[in-house]
DNA sequence: GTCTATAAGCCGATAGAC
DNA sequence: GTCTATCGGCTTATAGAC
């Protein structure tokens, strides 16, 4: 009988790609690393990734899935009311400001680092940016605003800088500030003055 | 009397460079690639720059001191006034959205590629975005408002957000609604009201 | 563990200006 | 001829891949 094989080596391989991947960066960490990491042989870990790109593509997909799951949630838990949903989606990201780890987020940081990477990885990124760009829309569209591009302009620019800031170490003060911004643009917006935006005096 | 240098010739290399390492991201670009595009001999090169990380440093540090004077001049422009200030200085970047060859921030990227650099390019990077960040919290103390660290957390948040959608194409509406962030906020913490934040209704 | 490609950096060779 | 800016091949380390 031949030797049957372990399972979970694979999960456990890409555990270790991952801590490597995204604390220190795609380009920065070589296989011969993640073999060291994961104590194994470079069998192994060929045997599960055919090569790196693989590997990172592996890396994003999961991570894309984790972030997705994660905002499903909290959109699911306050279905019909889309600007409880818009905060909250902002709020998840912004409660991990500050958490021991956190660094960002991985697909975004890949295309910095491969800005015009056109393989499965950089496919996943641009897809994860999209769906999730997509998500805030049809949100900011169910507010019932006139002006529902411009709360998803808002709204995704607050993103954008949540985890820009969160790349580096980064205070709670900020996640707060981007809660209360994107609070505040969505308040205004479901108050239904002319353009869902500008804070116009009363009546 | 021996042979005399070619004048500009460091000035060139380092354009070159800056092409490269800006386009495509500084590990992606090899120093064989910075001669090959120079159109000049590796002693040249290493005569100017000893080092990889020499001609790295350089091309942040001119980075830097372009940002700098751009950010300089837009609030020296508007001097007294620094709710004008503060939204030119984030008008300045979005006006550059769209831009041919715009692609974001070089100091922050080159922080993405590279999070724990303590040499002299992460020096020049954190220092940068420490100084430019401090400048937002020099402006928003002068406003006058009851909350400066709420209108810095909201305008830098704003900055890194416009920044990081500069890194991926982005569309001009991006600006805008950066710009209209910005401007409503700052006039939200003049009115003085609260918390110089909170779109509250009139008197 | 080995093999190959490519990276950074170095050094002998060449090319002008006196 | 000599002196030095500049050039192109060379060395060593490390990457990905098998």
């Amino acid at each position: 009988m031949p030797r049957r094989p372990v399972a979970g080596s694979r999960e456990r391989i890409l555990d270790v790609a991952t801590a490597l991947f995204y604390a220190r960066g795609v380009r920065a960490v070589g296989m011969s690393e993640v073999v060291d990491a994961a104590g194994c042989g470079k069998n192994l870990l060929y045997g599960h990734f055919p090569s790196k790109a693989d590997l990172v593509a592996a890396y994003l997909e999961r991570f894309r899935e984790r972030r997705e799951a994660a905002a499903e949630r909290v959109v699911r838990e306050r279905d019909g009311d889309p600007a409880a949903q818009l905060v909250a989606l902002v709020a998840e990201v912004a409660g991990r400001i500050g958490t021991p780890g956190f660094r960002g987020c991985a697909l975004r940081h890949y295309l910095v680092e491969f800005p015009d990477a056109d393989d499965a990885a950089g496919r996943i990124a641009r897809g994860y940016l999209q769906d999730s760009r997509t998500r805030v829309a049809d949100l900011a569209s169910h507010l019932g605003t006139a002006d529902p591009d411009g709360v998803t302009e808002r709204v995704w620019l607050v993103v954008e800088g949540l985890y820009a800031s969160a790349a580096r170490p980064a205070d709670r003060s900020t996640g707060r500030a981007a809660v209360a911004l994107v609070t505040e643009t969505v308040e205004s917006a479901v108050r239904g003055r002319r353009q869902a935006n500008g804070c116009s005096t009363k009546s």
